[in-house]
DNA sequence: ATAGGGTTAG
């Protein structure tokens, strides 16, 4: 290879650089005879791009001390280092070292990297100041660094706002914008949006492996597995590939939708897989009660050569917690070198479904940090398995004061005296929640069905088949009572259950959810619900009736975790 | 020869 000026050495080096190879890359700069301010940008691009922003940093103050005058190229990069940095402080003391320098030509390409540096470092009105400063000269990566900018920090409106007011929309407009719907627990507008990209008149720029990765994270968010096969048929019709972020994403959406199986087949199709991969199957094994596949993983993962890290460990831990692996778990949380508030919470999950709630509680005691709210709803969740209701109080209160409008911890605390036959206590935590305005969540499941999404609420009567369903309600508590399946005493099936002693609550919502989805699935087939609270103990029981009877396995999701019910057997050993 | 925006995990 002749090495013959500079330009071939700086040619050589950023060839290095785009490989990922920054050591060579360095070696090629240190070893140049004459360097010019183009040599230095290409090192410090090489760091920059390979997310080494603290390198480029330090490099750029070499320069600097080497008589360099960075130009406009630097500028951009090092600005670009600092906004993947986040931090605001350093964000200002180089935009005061910029503002400083002389004979810099402030462009779009400069503003909008400086936009996007204030965006990340947090400072929104600063960056929307550049935006509006730049008035005509703005480009569509300006506007598009704008929007991703609001949708990052969760406003989704005036992010929507500049996106319908942008007049030639590239594909990252779009992904922006989906991604921000998806990101923001707005997950059936990122589906709409990526209709309307396909749909709407006029020109419109073609999906790419990006745009599908938001709408797979989408249709897993929704639990939608049938938008997701038409997206994954839309991918293959329209030859788009898929990079390792696209299959991690595709690993979630499935595993969000019941379908570990595909989960576990996309894992095993990949080249080349990263932490993410590794870590969303061991999440998704875990929400599947799968702990000692969990825990296999984790191991090849190792062996791979990939260090497990913050995600992994809460992967794990779940996976330990919901399949009742207590001894594996508290191995496992030794060697996790500084734990989080994140890590604690898993392990008093652990520790609290396995009935160690004192040994739970003390781990608190202990803790080094403040503990979040997860902490403590972990162990008001075992509280109310284990009817520990002297320690319950005690985690409610630390509950209440860390999310004092959480409807949920209330109901908890709640359902947790009425178990103990303390009325005095639920009233008194009921007018609590009045008394503060917090209003009690309604759980609502749903099941996907051609191509629409049939939701069901307690003693809904509302849906177009209503009348079906409860006729298969019905006919299914005559089967039901006629095996004997209702010996234990508890209330399967009630047609009314009283929930609390104030509200009488009709059917449940994940009952009539199973019902519609027995008559709508083919016979044989496996069934789907979802639903995003907790399927309570009446429902847990009659599921297990249904899947008994009708010889059908139903997955019912809630709570982001998985219930296999076959043969009248539900696969979780920890729930209750 | 060097420069700005979009993707994944409980």
């Amino acid at each position: 290879m002749p090495r013959r000026n500079v330009v071939t050495w700086t040619a050589t080096l950023t060839g290095y650089a785009r490989t990922g190879d920054l050591e060579s890359a360095r070696r090629c700069f240190d070893a140049m005879p004459h360097r010019t301010v183009v040599s230095w940008n290409a090192m410090l691009s090489g760091y920059s791009q390979n997310g080494f922003e603290d390198e480029a940093l330090r490099l750029f103050h070499d320069m600097v001390d080497a008589g360099f005058r960075p130009n406009e190229t630097t500028w951009v990069i090092v600005i670009s280092s600092c906004a993947a940095r986040g931090d605001p402080t350093l964000a200002d003391s180089l935009a005061t070292l910029l503002h400083r320098a002389r004979g810099i030509d402030f462009n779009c390409f400069l503003r909008t990297a400086l936009l996007d540096m204030y965006a990340k470092c947090g400072r929104l009105a600063a960056a929307r100041r550049i935006f509006d400063d730049l008035g005509p000269r703005k480009n569509t990566v300006t506007w598009n660094a704008m929007i991703s900018a609001y949708t990052r920090s969760g406003d989704l409106a005036p992010a929507r706002e500049l996106f319908d007011r942008m007049l030639n929309k590239d594909v990252v407009s779009w992904n922006s914008m989906i991604a921000g719907y998806a990101q923001n627990g707005q997950s059936a507008f990122a589906v709409r949006l990526f209709k309307d990209m396909l749909t709407l008149t006029g020109e419109h720029p073609k999906p790419d492996e990006f745009t599908m990765a938001s709408v797979f994270s989408a249709c897993g968010h929704l639990g939608t597995l049938e938008i997701g096969n038409w997206a994954v048929a839309f991918l293959g019709k329209n030859q788009i590939r898929l990079g390792t972020s696209g299959y991690n994403s595709l690993i979630f959406m499935y595993s969000k939708c019941g379908s570990i199986k595909d989960a576990q087949r996309i894992f095993q199709e990949m080249e080349r897989k990263d932490a993410v991969s590794y870590n969303t199957l061991i999440s998704g094994l875990a929400a599947h009660g799968r702990g000692r596949e969990a825990l296999e993983l984790m191991s090849k993962m190792k062996e791979e050569g990939i260090n497990p890290d913050h995600a992994t460990y809460v992967g794990i831990l779940t996976a330990c917690s919901h399949g009742g692996l207590l001894q594996e778990g508290r191995r496992l949380f030794e060697t996790i070198e500084a734990p989080s508030n994140d890590h604690y919470a898993c392990m008093v999950d652990l520790l609290g479904r396995a009935g160690e709630v004192e040994e739970a509680n003390r781990l608190i005691q202990t803790m080094p940090m403040k503990p979040h709210a997860g902490v403590y709803g972990s162990l008001l969740n075992a509280c109310r398995i284990y009817r520990r209701t002297d320690l319950a109080e005690m985690a409610a209160y630390g509950l209440f004061e860390i999310e004092p409008n959480n409807s949920g911890n209330y109901v908890l605390l709640s359902n947790i005296y009425a178990q103990a036959g303390r009325w005095e206590d639920v009233d008194r935590v009921r007018r609590m929640m009045r008394k503060r305005g917090v209003m009690k969540a309604t759980g609502w499941s749903w099941v996907e069905h051609g191509g629409e999404v049939h939701k069901f609420i307690a003693g809904d009567r509302s849906h177009e088949r209503c009348s079906e369903i409860y006729h298969l309600l019905a006919n299914l508590r005559r089967r039901m009572e006629r095996s004997g399946y209702v010996a234990d005493g508890s209330c399967v099936l009630r047609d009314v259950v009283e929930e609390d002693r104030e509200e009488m609550v009709g059917v449940h919502s994940e009952k009539l959810a199973v019902c519609f989805a027995l008559i709508v699935s083919e016979a044989g087939e496996a069934i789907r619900v979802m639903k995003n609270m907790r399927v309570c103990w009446d429902c847990h029981t009659a599921i297990r009736a249904i899947s008994k009877l009708e010889g059908r396995e139903i997955i019912v999701r809630d709570n982001n975790r998985f219930h296999h019910f076959v043969e009248g057997q539900c696969s979780c050993k920890d729930y209750w």
